[in-house]
DNA sequence: GTCTCTATCTCGGAC
DNA sequence: GTCCGAGGTAGAGAC
C-alpha cells in the first residue's frame, strides 16, 4: 500500500462528472491498483475512488499542466467499465509504502439474520397458535423470510427488517400477491416484523392489510439466553 | 489526519459485534476523531471504522493485553449510539501525522465544473474589461472558482454555483471577508454567478454588496462548441 | 454469470 | 431535527 500526501485536483468521469478542486488530501493507492482520496472529515466514504480491476499509471505532462504548477499526473482508469479518474498533483508532502499482507477478513455476527432466527425461534410473538411452517419460504421472485400458519391453518407470510420502510411493504406486497395466486396457499395473510416501522410505511402497510409486529431485539434476546428464566 | 501502519486486532460491538485477527492495517485517524481500518486491498469500504461524532482515547493495558503483546490499545466511542471500537497494537510499523485543512468538497454531476470552465473561457460575461487572473485561486480556507481583475484593475472573487443558495452567498462571504484583509488585493468585489439563485440567497447577497450573475448554461455551450463561428 | 436483498450502508434534499 | 430516496451504491448469497 502506498500513502501519498498530496496538494491536488481530482477529476472523475463514467456514470457522472465529478472534480475535486485543488487540496491537500490523502491519496491511498493500494496493492490491486485501486485508488482512495480521501480528506480529514467525513465518513468512510472516500471523496473519490476507483474500485478494482483496474490500470494505473503515470502520465506525461501537458504544456497546460506544466503552467498550472502540476508536478505529476495520475490516471486511474477501470478495466471492464473505462471509468477514469485524473490526479494533478502540485505538491507531494509524504510518500511512503508499506507491505501489509493479505488480510484475515472480518467475522461478523449478528444482524438482520438474527432477528430472523430469534423470531423463528418465538414464533409464538407472532400470534397465538402461530406455527412456523418454514424459514426462507421459496418464491419465483425470491424467498420469504417466514411462512406461518395461524391456528385455524391459514398461511401468513412474514417480513423480517430491522427497520421497515416503504420498500418493505413493496417486498411483501410483491410476496403477497404472488402467493395468494396459488389456490393451495390463499388466503395469505402478511405481517411486517420489525424493530421499528417509519410512520408512511405503517401507513401503506395497514392500507393494504398488511399487518405490522414490532419486535422487541433485546427482550428476544433475553428470552434465547434464558436470563428471565432464572426465577 | 494521522496514519498509522500497525499490526493489530480490532473489536467493534454496536449495532452488530465484528472482530479482525491480529494482521497489518493502515489506521487512518481523521481530524474529526474518527477512525478508518484499511487493508491493502477490497472496495472503498474499510474493513471496520467509527464515524463521527466520536470520542478517541488511549487506554490503560490490562494483564491480559500485556501478556497477549499489546503495547497500545485504542477505543473510538461514538458519541450518539455508544458503539465502540477497540483497536489492540501489536506493533507499530509508521505513524506520521499531516495536516490537511478543511476540503472544498466534492462537484458532482459535471455541470458545476462546466459551467466554473465555460465561464473561465467566456470571462467576457463578467463585464466589459473582465480579465481572469486564475481559476481555482488559492486561500487559507479553499480556493475561489475564479479571480478576476475589472477594466479599472480592480480583483472581483467569483463563486460558481449551478444551484446558488444561502449557502453559497456565505461560502463566498468568507472568501471575500479573508482576501479584502489583504491590502494587495482590496478591495475585492464579490460576484455570484450561476444558473439559478434562490429568493432569499439573492436577498442575502445584495444585502451583502455581492452581485448576481445568472448564467445561460445553453448559451454558453453553443458558443464554446464553435457552432456560431462557423460562418 | 445472473438476480435479489442487505448494509454499522452513506449522502443529500425536503418538510 | 426526521423521513425519504438515490447511490459511480458495494457486498453477500442463491441459483
Amino acid at each position: 500500500m502506498r500513502l501519498v500526501i498530496a496538494r491536488c485536483s481530482v477529476d472523475y468521469t463514467g456514470r457522472l462528472n465529478a472534480h475535486l478542486p485543488e487540496a491537500t488530501r490523502l491519496l491511498m493507492h493500494k496493492g490491486d491498483g485501486s485508488l482512495l482520496v480521501h480528506s480529514d472529515g467525513g465518513s468512510y466514504k472516500p471523496l473519490n475512488w476507483m474500485s478494482p480491476p483496474c490500470s494505473f499509471s503515470v502520465e506525461e505532462l501537458d504544456d497546460d499542466d506544466t503552467a498550472a504548477g502540476v508536478v505529476e499526473r495520475w490516471r486511474v482508469v477501470h478495466k471492464k467499465s473505462g471509468d477514469a479518474l485524473t490526479v494533478r498533483i502540485f505538491e507531494l508532502i509524504h510518500d511512503s509504502a508499506h507491505d501489509l499482507g493479505v488480510d484475515p477478513g472480518l467475522q461478523k455476527d449478528g444482524v438482520e439474520a438474527d432477528l430472523q432466527r430469534l423470531l423463528a425461534e418465538q414464533i409464538g410473538l407472532v400470534e397465538d397458535g402461530a406455527q412456523l411452517v418454514r424459514r426462507e419460504y421459496p418464491t419465483a421472485i425470491g424467498p420469504v423470510d417466514h411462512m406461518v400458519r395461524d391456528i385455524n391453518g391459514n398461511h401468513i407470510a412474514i417480513e423480517v427488517k430491522r427497520k421497515a420502510n416503504i420498500d418493505a411493504v413493496e417486498q411483501l406486497t410483491r410476496y403477497l400477491e404472488l402467493l395468494n395466486r396459488d389456490p393451495v396457499l390463499a388466503p395469505v395473510r402478511g405481517i411486517l416484523a420489525a424493530q421499528s416501522i417509519a410512520p408512511q410505511a405503517r401507513t401503506l402497510a395497514v392500507d393494504r392489510g398488511i399487518e405490522v409486529l414490532l419486535l422487541d431485539y433485546d427482550a428476544m434476546k433475553g428470552v434465547d439466553s434464558g436470563a428471565p428464566t432464572l426465577f
